[in-house]
DNA sequence: CTGAAAGCGCTAACAT
DNA sequence: ATGTTAGCGCTTTCAG
């Protein structure tokens, strides 16, 4: 077993001090008046060996892990996945290295993985909260941690976040809808209310109140069997309403509602149409493609490491920094007119 | 800001020594004759107080960090976010975190995370290794430190490993074409062969040979761009070799392939029989849906842990075990014999 | 310009 | 049955 190697090591086989290659190792030899001589001794020394700090005895001492603490809400979920790809990716050049976890909207697993972030002494949050977090976020910003929120909002928290505009990214869909005619228009969204749920709620009964339609709002249960929700909207569409279209509020919804209608024998674009809240790289490959409002996955990613970068630079407290990103209707043909067979 | 506190705070509180509390916070009371009292009332308090200790200086100590580090090729890949999903449930009840990074399949980044890995003292490793990545394994199972791969191998390495059978699943997929009456069946691939993806070839190579039939093999640049992934379908299918299915060896070259058979106005089912490895959420919902060799990623996440945990609590190094795991041919529309218009 | 020494928070061997 | 102490590997005054 190869003996890991440690400073002192490293000090006696040059027969310098520890102190010295600290610091030299942290490029701070010019201010601390280390000759150019040693540090290159030491400096190749080092490479020569391949020797590396201790992450643990650096954190220890300095207080500072290197290390971002990631909560989403399933990281199997392309849409968080690829946002954590993304931070990932942009914080490493930093130094950083994230690590996650994935809360399944859990007021009680959220709160379990904060206290390990902290007991880790991540040095910043990343976070999609849970409900039920507003106390642990709220004691993480008096502690002067960096927090970003994103994907959704914790309300009346001073905490930087990125979230998309989810009202009118619902509102422009549904008025999409209307423009092409379909006059029942049916929302599939979760029972469980967070923030960005709830505006994208709103945005859909804005848009049909401005036109005076009705609306049906199916609550499905978060996590439910598939199985279930499949057949929740089959019988939303065997009810009462003559629904002419659905619009899901979630990427995973959408899927339980076509297998759903394929279940019905209905056709998308001929006896219903089809738009959902969140694209997904397989949409544009259905038959027909899926209409949906597109998330800019990358820039919510990039301007999460930023202002957490940020944030960890600054020694005093800056503002929190709220960015609201658009998002995009991406029409494709599951939301054009029907043409209803005679 | 809330002082964060530590044991010898909480000793303090209660005017008993550090190594009462430690000993009693490990459980070790009872070996150690701390009296059920003590115990009691350290506990209680450090429940009120809501104690927890730093999991950097305990690390430090140990040199146990309870954490486990995983490289996968991309996280933003269904696949590997599911089993990184599936193993991050599993181990967190046994006291684990899980700190991860994405390869890219590239030899230099991750070397570098498993570089990093080493110097958070991670306790075990949890590897999609990418090509190249011989000797840092190596090293590390001299070291003694629990590796588990899976996806793919390395070879001639007394490593644990958990990977299904690419070689039966591909060939029991392309037997299945064979018997739809499928004649000239082409293979899109990647051109960089890693062990999972030759044994992939190969079982496609076996199936035509045993049917006296001509293979035709299309490799892909790995992460080239997609608009050049669909042209070089397209261009498959343009040539001479009167392609009647295409056998695609990773779901996301499929999805460039659907979208070449798409833009050239050939229809799936009448002109073209489809198969994928590796299924995907949304074959099902595709028209028509896609048939797919299913792999058993629930169990593959589930394999890796267990092997993981176990190889973590023995002390003495027990036999690497590898696990070959079957893969399962989902048989949907795509395949189906061809309905060819006249 | 360099080295000695303290200490981050914890655990475990050794005393009492 | 409980307390004392050394030290994990590193950084950072501070004295030389």
């Amino acid at each position: 077993m190869k003996k890991k190697l440690a400073i002192k090591d490293i000090a006696a086989a040059l027969s310098v001090s520890e102190a010295s290659v600290s610091i030299v190792l942290n490029g701070k030899a010019r201010q601390n008046g280390i000759s150019v001589k040693l540090e290159d001794k030491i400096m190749s020394f080092v490479k020569k060996v391949g020797y590396q700090p201790n992450r643990l005895a650096v954190g220890l001492r300095t207080g500072k892990s290197k290390t971002i603490g990631m909560i989403v809400e399933d990281i199997s979920d392309p849409f968080f996945s690829s946002i954590a790809r993304v931070v990932e990716q942009h914080i490493y050049q930093y130094g950083y290295r994230l690590i996650y976890g994935s809360s399944e909207n859990s007021t009680e697993i959220a709160n379990d993985l904060m206290q390990t972030f902290k007991n880790y002494q991540v040095d910043g949050y990343i976070l999609a909260p849970a409900p039920g977090l507003e106390d642990g976020v709220e004691d993480l910003i008096k502690a002067g941690a960096p927090v970003i929120l994103f994907d959704r909002t914790l309300p009346d928290l001073p905490c930087s976040t990125v979230v998309v505009d989810n009202f009118r990214g619902s509102e422009s869909a549904t008025m999409h809808l209307i423009e092409n005619k379909f006059r029942n228009i049916a929302f599939v969204t979760l029972s469980s209310r967070q923030d960005q749920m709830t505006e994208r709620v709103n945005g859909y009964l804005a848009a049909l109140k401005a036109h005076d339609l009705p609306a049906v709002i199916k609550d499905i249960e978060y996590r439910e069997a598939k199985e279930k929700t499949v057949q929740s909207i089959k019988n939303l569409l065997k009810g009462k309403h003559d629904i002419d279209a659905l619009f899901f509020s979630t990427n995973y919804l959408a899927l339980s509602g076509l297998e759903a209608i394929k279940e019905m024998d209905l056709v998308v674009g001929q006896d219903i149409g089809v738009v959902v809240f969140d694209d997904n790289n397989n949409f544009a490959l259905f038959t027909p493609a899926i209409t949906a409002v597109a998330q800019p996955i990358r820039e919510i990613g990039l301007q999460v490491s930023k202002i957490l970068l940020d944030q960890l630079q600054e020694d005093h407290m800056i503002g929190s920094q709220n960015i609201l990103l658009k998002t995009k209707l991406v029409v494709r043909d599951s939301s054009a007119p029907l043409r209803r067979h005679s």
